[in-house]
RNA sequence: GCGGAUAUGGCGUAAUUGGUAGCCGCGCUAGACUUAGGAUCUAGUGUCGUGAGACGUGGGGGUUCGAGUCCCUUUAUCCGCACCA
């Protein structure tokens, strides 16, 4: 009988769904382990080949898992809010829901051609209201709650309060955006305004002034992650700096935790390193200069205080809020000109642009409070507002952005560490001797960084501090396709709604855009306000907003009382195994974490982090087809003809390519402009060009999943895709060798039929110890490399098993066989394991146990080496003595040879691996 | 500039972790069976050499009886961050 893979895998997939195969529930008598897939955007373009990579890694591991007697959660669900179902829907007018809506289905159908595991009963959607509604509800536990340093966690807003009551903001030690300081009675007698806008200091979603990405192109802020080079992610945009009042996220409150969290997590050192560099922890201190002819002091941020003798200027930034007090009469015009020019550079203009030096004085002077030295203070965009204080002091020895300040303005650079020769460039090591330095002259750098701490706390000018890069997350967005904030405002402040008020709906609308005045989408809404007519905050929540908890509803997803029940938290806990793209670094899984770790303050969930173990599988990229275009002609010249002629490189279909060879007939109809094509073929065949470029519809390297299905089948893409290359490495689509794997399956099959009357037919004759220990091989390799997520070097062993099995029609070999091949190509393993017999689904059969005593070997063969160099083998019986195989070897008359008469001066002998004789 | 990763046949890759480099697959070559094959099967396939053999894991150096693997140095490619004080 054939191997017909379509009629298979249609059977399998129906029966599946049919018998609910993949359901789970919480089952105490089993331990869990939960295995996730990051939910994808269903985009219109739909799946292709590189999308389902590590869905296919997960399912295999969730497939043996679920074998060695887990009980195995795997879901799979939407991503569904965001921009490009919206900015379609303003091109188009369509619904976004109703976008949105196809899209899923199409994905869905795709998804089930490929053969997962994934429970669907448990499918969750970012956009639909029983699931947004705890997107709200985590919102508003955010807006309720601050951060306690003191207690190192989030803790009740109403408990501020309190204390303020009582005390003012004495003994406070919060996360807050800037730092306050009022007593018990100053509290008492501010207006109900005055003190929202107070805790908006504190709560941990709260709306601030603060400085924003604003993308006029998709006319909405932006967080940092969704920013790069100046331009929006999602669209390639520009992006300018702007001031404006916002919703957000108090996740630096977290930093500290976010950052000692990594040291726990089995991910990859990569991965950290990243989030680490994201967090961007610095220490330091901070330190005060006091300004000459007036009261205030400049606060700075350093982390090399050891280098304050060597200080000879200060910058501030040129959004700075004291630029218009420290800049005197004389220099005023320059100041505004030089502030009015960096407010109309964009970012991207400001990051291209960090060689050339601009600044300009501002006339005032600070005191070094170590040497009383009047230092000059400047302005300059190389300074930037959003980070430490905005104000640094420079010490253009030790700093190469100062030096280059300094030599600019012809300022003076005072050498304080001894080791480079700061007239030709700064010295910016770390060690050292200390010079020039008053009290610190001749310490190491180190000791000279400790001893100025303690003088600068002991003297009071400042304290140690530790300063992060991580900002707050911007949280509101200007459009309409995403979660609706529950507040409203009365007299300008913001009020949440109670809980039993969620979820609040977002209501539907005709035009997208934003209006004339420039407004978010809802203010379209005529209705879009409380009762009591309050109108209701115009924003949206991001992308990251829905995607922040979906893991925790997987696990109670019809739950509506609550976003996870405690039984469902306590069994699931954490995700075991996460497998997804490493983009989300900086995204997703910081906000994920930061979320997480919130709710696990609250006592809602029992684990501190959410992803125990990630594994981060690599992009597929097209490997785009070129055929040479004859110029000015509609001849077309094979790869290996193209130097005699004048060409012109063109990207062909790589779908009418099949190993490099194109199907001329199918270039023909492909596009008109073909029709009438001539080609110069090579050995009768015409061979494309091919490169490796990003895959996308306009190099026509797009390569679906179910038109391969179609040819192949589901189990051979499956394996195709594993057998590619490791999972984590980035590499290109090639069709080319798909057959391979094709060959193996169809092999396999072939061994369970007689070949004459083509009927299941197996033996029960006994299986020879070679063939055990070729089988018993394999299950431990197949096990271990499970494990280690090394699935291209497991396929390769079914193949070296099924070459060395040779014509072996065994039972006792191809049933456990089948089983252990199940994760890998589970619907053809289906059907040969309902012909053994059985009346369950192979997913529940037991995986494979490697019987080592198959596997004992009673000889080994060594390889004789002499002076490194292989010369012969001699097979020896194990377990002898070093000394036996010494006599062995002198005894052998190769040995002889090739010691030509001499005397061996040494001989190395590794059981079990090498003899090498040294002469 | 800082940080991380990678480099092995014509191609994708493998190597028991310091012990026979190139497993497995693609491609290619030859043969068999075929009316035919982009089907199937068999054999071969790192380079040079008729051969014995020599050379070979981006380049150079080192440690070692022995290095793809460890150390130093250098080059190239990819990724992340980037006036972060």
């Amino acid at each position: 009988m054939e191997y017909n893979f379509n009629r298979i895998e249609q059977k399998w997939q129906e029966c599946w769904r049919e018998r609910k195969t993949y359901k789970v529930e919480i089952d105490n008598n089993k331990p869990k382990f939960y295995v996730l897939d990051m939910f994808p955007y269903p985009s219109g373009a739909g799946l292709h080949v590189g999308h389902p990579l590590g869905y296919i890694a997960s399912d295999i591991y969730t497939r043996y898992k679920r074998q060695c007697g887990f009980n195995v959660l795997h879901p799979m669900g939407y991503d569904a809010f965001g921009l490009p179902a919206e900015q379609y829907a303003i091109q188009t007018g369509q619904h976004p829901a109703i976008t949105t809506e196809q899209n899923v289905k199409r994905y869905r159908e795709q998804l089930d051609k490929i053969g997962f595991s994934f429970d669907w009963n448990r499918e969750v959607k970012t956009c639909d209201t029983e699931y947004y509604h705890w997107t709200q509800w985590a919102f508003l536990e955010m807006f309720s709650h601050y951060y306690n340093n003191k207690t190192n966690k989030a803790d009740k807003i109403e408990n501020l309060i309190a204390h303020f009551e009582k005390y003012g903001t004495e003994n406070i030690d919060a996360a807050s955006t800037s730092e306050l300081s009022f007593t018990a009675k100053e509290w008492s007698e501010k207006s109900e305004k005055e003190r929202e806008e107070t805790l908006q200091n504190y709560r941990l979603a709260f709306r601030a002034d603060t400085m924003v990405n604003w993308c006029s192109g998709l006319g909405t802020v932006l967080a940092n992650d969704e920013v790069k080079d100046g331009l929006s992610v999602r669209g390639g945009y520009p992006v300018t700096q702007r001031t404006m009042k916002q919703w957000l996220l108090r996740v630096t409150a977290y930093a500290q935790r976010m950052l000692d969290g990594l040291n726990n997590l089995t991910w990859s050192e990569s991965l950290k390193e990243i989030q680490r560099n994201w967090i961007g922890r610095s220490q330091g201190a901070q330190v005060f200069f006091d300004i000459d002819d007036s009261d205030k002091k400049l606060e700075v941020f350093t982390t090399r205080p050891d280098t304050i003798y060597g200080v000879t200027f200060m910058v501030i930034a040129p959004e700075h809020q004291w630029v218009y007090e420290l800049t005197s009469e004389g220099n005023k015009e320059s100041v505004n000109n030089y502030i009015e020019q960096a407010k109309k550079r964009s970012e991207r203009e400001r990051i291209s642009d960090t060689k050339n030096v601009s600044g300009v004085f501002t006339g005032s002077f600070a005191i070094n409070p170590f040497n009383g030295v009047r230092i000059p203070i400047f302005i300059s965009d190389y300074v930037l507002a959003g980070y430490g204080t905005g104000a640094i002091m420079a010490v253009p020895a030790h700093d190469s952005r100062d030096w280059a300040f300094a030599k600019h303005f012809e300022l003076p650079v005072i050498p304080v560490v001894e080791g480079g020769d700061v007239t030709k460039e700064s010295y910016d090591a770390k060690s050292g001797k200390l010079i020039n330095s008053g009290i610190i002259t001749g310490l190491e750098v180190k000791e000279g960084v400790e001893k100025m701490l303690e003088e600068i706390e002991s003297r009071g000018l400042g304290k140690k501090q530790i300063n992060y890069r991580l900002r707050d997350a911007i949280f509101s967005r200007q459009r309409y396709w995403g979660e609706p904030f529950p507040i409203y405002y009365k007299d300008d402040v913001a009020y949440p709604l109670r809980a039993d008020q969620l979820p609040l709906e977002l209501p539907a609308i005709e035009n997208f855009g934003p209006t004339e005045q420039g407004e978010p989408p809802l203010a379209r809404v005529k209705n879009w306000h409380t009762t009591e007519e309050y109108p209701f905050e115009l924003s949206t929540m991001p992308g990251f907003a829905g995607s922040s908890a979906y893991y925790l509803r997987y696990m109670d997803p019809k739950n509506n009382k609550e976003l996870v029940s405690k039984e469902a938290n306590e069994y699931w806990r954490d995700v075991d195994l996460y497998v997804g793209g490493i983009e989300h670094a900086t995204g997703h899984l910081m906000y994920s974490r930061f979320w997480n770790m919130f709710l696990y303050d609250l006592g809602y969930v029992c684990e501190s982090e959410p992803f125990k173990k990630l594994v981060n599988q690599g992009m597929i990229q097209g490997r785009s087809n070129f055929v040479y275009r004859v110029k000015n002609s509609n001849k077309y010249v094979s790869l290996g003809l193209r130097d005699e002629y004048d060409t012109q490189e063109i990207h062909v279909d790589v779908n009418i390519v099949k190993n490099d060879i194109l199907d001329t007939e199918a270039f023909r109809n492909w596009r008109a402009e073909f029709n009438d094509a001539e080609f110069i073929l090579e050995d009768g065949k015409y061979i494309c060009g091919w490169a490796v470029e990003k895959m996308s519809k306009s190099m026509y390297n797009v390569v679906n999943p179910d038109t391969i299905i179609e040819n192949y089948g589901a189990d051979t893409l499956r394996m195709y895709e594993m057998f590619l290359g490791p999972l984590e490495q980035s590499k290109p689509w090639d069709t080319n060798g798909i057959d391979g794997v094709h060959k193996f399956l169809r092999k396999f099959w072939r061994l369970h039929f007689d070949r004459t009357s083509e009927s299941f037919r197996i033996s029960d004759e006994k299986a020879t110890a070679q063939e055990l220990k070729t089988l018993h091989k394999t299950i431990k390799k197949i096990r271990e490399d499970i494990e280690n997520f090394s699935f291209n070097t497991s396929i390769s062993a079914f193949m070296i098993c099924l070459n060395e099995l040779g014509d072996c029609h065994k039972r006792e070999v191809l049933e456990p066989l089948t089983t252990l091949l199940s994760p890998f190509a589970p619907h053809i393993c289906e059907e040969l394991w309902e012909m053994y017999g059985s009346s369950v689904s192979i997913s529940d059969a037991k995986f494979p146990e490697v019987n080592e005593a198959y596997l004992v070997e009673s000889s080994f063969e060594y390889p004789v080496s002499f002076n490194g160099k292989l010369r012969f083998k001699r097979e020896l019986p194990l377990g002898i003595s070093n000394k036996e195989i010494e006599e062995h070897i002198l005894a052998d008359e190769n040995t002889a040879k090739y010691l030509d008469g001499k005397a061996p001066k040494k001989i190395i002998i590794v059981p079990n691996k090498i003899i090498n004789i040294v002469i």
